[in-house]
RNA sequence: CGGGGUGUAGCUCAGCCUGGUAGAGCGUUUGGUUCGGGACCAAAAGGUCGCAGGUUCAAGUCCUGUCACCCCGACCA
């Protein structure tokens, strides 16, 4: 079988996931290490995601703004944990001007900075202080922010989405009067993550709360949504954070309470980034490329006409113009449909495999055939091919116009049977000791092979306890993902790692 | 940041060990034949061999440094 990219999911995931990123034009290597030039295509798609998740946050009461990109080093320096959780990959900025100094250009000695800047990891800090100059009584409670930016942190192994130096994302900090507040707060954009991944993204997750040890860096509690990628990995989705006082102490956010008493605001921050890009490709991906859920599709039908240098040709042109502007007089999925006739030059077999790449849910080629028959003949990309064939489906014009609404639809929830369906088969929860759990993550050398997580009981070790089970799951390549909010039964359970009476169930397994 | 690998035409790569005229396939352009399920023939264009030094009569090839990417660790949205 010859399929559209040069490597299948079975032979290597890793450069699979690569062959999409590039064929699909989502986004390429930059020359600087570790920062990704998004392609139109792939930014359309996190343009989607922006679009769904504003209107979500907006609906929720939050407030957009913009922060500066530099934070001064005094900033970062408060809040003790947080400096440590990031100081080993920031970027600083010392000098402000360049000087040519024996044919080199480099910076001006006589320009260095008082204060190095450093590049926002994350805007805790800057935040906190507006927040400290904006909090003065209860009645400026709670502040609900949110701002759409870019971050910069020095990993030490980028791939393009899924960990690059710099990348955009979207990160939401409020301030409540009571911790009951900030809490609900924080589940409730949890539960935004959860909704939106499963909903828009076709992508299922599990929200949970992380352990300690996996706790974002000045944080009371961190939770996040895990969603399986095909290779049986989990990726972190999105994180919400209950930041108790912790920052508010650092940076005295203090208000007047009605009492007239002052207290400290307790805080959360929440954020999703282009990481998410990633997990869809590895969500939906197949061996012929990228295969998109309608909702955050830039395009959700493209009509290839298939011309023959030929009198007919213009007739074909007119007919896909006219049928692509139908369908975007029509709806499907709340929304105008997102159509598109590729008029460009070129050989509509190259375009039909681009376009396939690109994971577009509905093409369809048009040639003079369908226009004589008033027909569209058209490839459904979620289940491009029959057996080793593409799956080509003719429908009477009228028809495909009237139905393409319930064919994006289905689309979109058969991407998400999929997946939801992979989540549930690929975690186990038959693993219920610790050399099962081994023997079932170390089974063969083949890396490739699927391997799930473990659902597991957990007692909540903390301390010298916490550490040896960080040193046992990582012999075996694994981290504890999330202890699920929504927790099953757990009748006089051990934990798996210490014996002691089991608090929850934890899910474990390899992470990207 | 440690260990290993890679960097040569738009793309995928050969050539490097053993220094001596810059190569192939795909793509592109042109002409022709085909042509509704990834066409064929012919011709042409296209490269400061990642970058900077060094060794040499001569460097893609050997040496040093550096940048980027890939894999394995440590770190992480």
């Amino acid at each position: 079988m010859k399929n559209a990219l040069p490597v299948t999911r079975a032979e290597n995931f890793a450069d699979w996931y690569q062959a999409v990123v590039g064929e699909a034009d989502l986004a390429e290597e930059s020359g600087v290490r570790g920062c990704m030039i998004i392609r139109p295509w792939g930014y359309g798609i996190w343009q989607r995601m922006q679009e769904l998740l504003d209107r979500r946050f907006r609906e929720t009461g939050h407030e957009n703004c913009y922060f500066p990109l530099f934070i001064p080093l005094s900033f970062i320096a408060k809040e003790a944990e947080h400096v440590e959780g990031f100081a080993k990959e920031m970027a600083v900025v010392t000098h402000h001007r360049l000087k040519m100094i024996d044919g080199v250009l480099q910076p001006d000695p006589d320009a260095k900075l008082e204060e190095p800047l450093i590049v926002r990891p994350t805007s805790e800090t800057v935040i906190g202080a507006a927040f400290q100059r904006w909090i003065r009584s209860h009645r400026d409670l709670p502040l609900l922010l949110n701002q759409w930016a870019n971050v910069v942190r020095w990993e030490m192994r980028p791939r393009l989405f899924l960990r690059t130096a710099e990348f955009l994302w979207q990160e939401g900090h409020t301030a409540h009067a009571t911790a009951e507040e900030a809490r609900e707060e924080t589940l409730r954009m949890l539960e935004i993550y959860r909704s939106f991944a499963e909903d828009a993204l076709a992508m299922p997750v599990v929200a949970g709360e992380k352990p300690p040890h996996e706790r974002f860096p000045g944080a009371e509690s961190t939770y996040s949504i895990e969603a399986m990628m095909q290779d049986g990995k989990a990726l972190q989705a999105g994180t919400a954070h209950y930041l108790g006082t912790n920052f508010a102490r650092a940076q005295s956010i203090r208000y007047q309470t009605e009492q007239g008493d002052l207290a400290y605001a307790q805080t959360t921050s929440w954020g999703v980034s282009t990481r998410l890009v990633g997990g869809v490709v590895m969500t939906h991906g197949d061996d012929d490329g990228l295969r998109l859920p309608p909702i955050i599709a830039p395009r959700q039908i493209i009509l290839v006409p298939i011309l023959r240098d030929r009198p007919e040709d213009s007739s074909v042109l007119e007919y896909c113009d006219s049928l692509a502007a139908e369908l975007g007089a029509s709806s499907a999925l709340g929304e105008p449909i997102r159509v598109l006739a590729d008029r460009k030059p070129g050989r509509s077999v190259e375009k039909r495999w681009g376009w396939i790449k690109r994971g577009v849910p509905i093409i369809c080629e048009i040639g003079a055939r369908d226009v004589a028959a008033g027909s569209v003949t058209l490839i459904r990309r979620d289940r491009a091919r029959q057996g080793e064939k593409i799956d080509f489906t003719s429908l009477a014009r009228g028809e495909f116009v009237q139905r393409a609404p319930a064919l994006l639809a289905e689309v979109q929830s058969a991407l998400q049977a999929e997946a939801r369906e992979r989540l549930r088969a690929g975690i186990r929860s038959d693993l219920t000791t610790l050399a099962a759990v081994e023997a079932y993550f170390n089974e063969s050398d083949d890396s490739e092979s699927f391997r799930g997580w473990a659902q597991v009981p957990w007692a909540r070790p903390e301390g010298a306890a916490l550490d040896s089970v960080e040193r046992q799951l990582k012999a075996l390549k694994l981290t504890v993902r999330v202890a699920p909010l929504e927790q099953a039964p757990l009748p006089g359970e051990r934990c798996l790692f210490t014996g002691a009476p089991a608090r929850e169930w934890i899910l474990i397994g390899r992470a990207y």
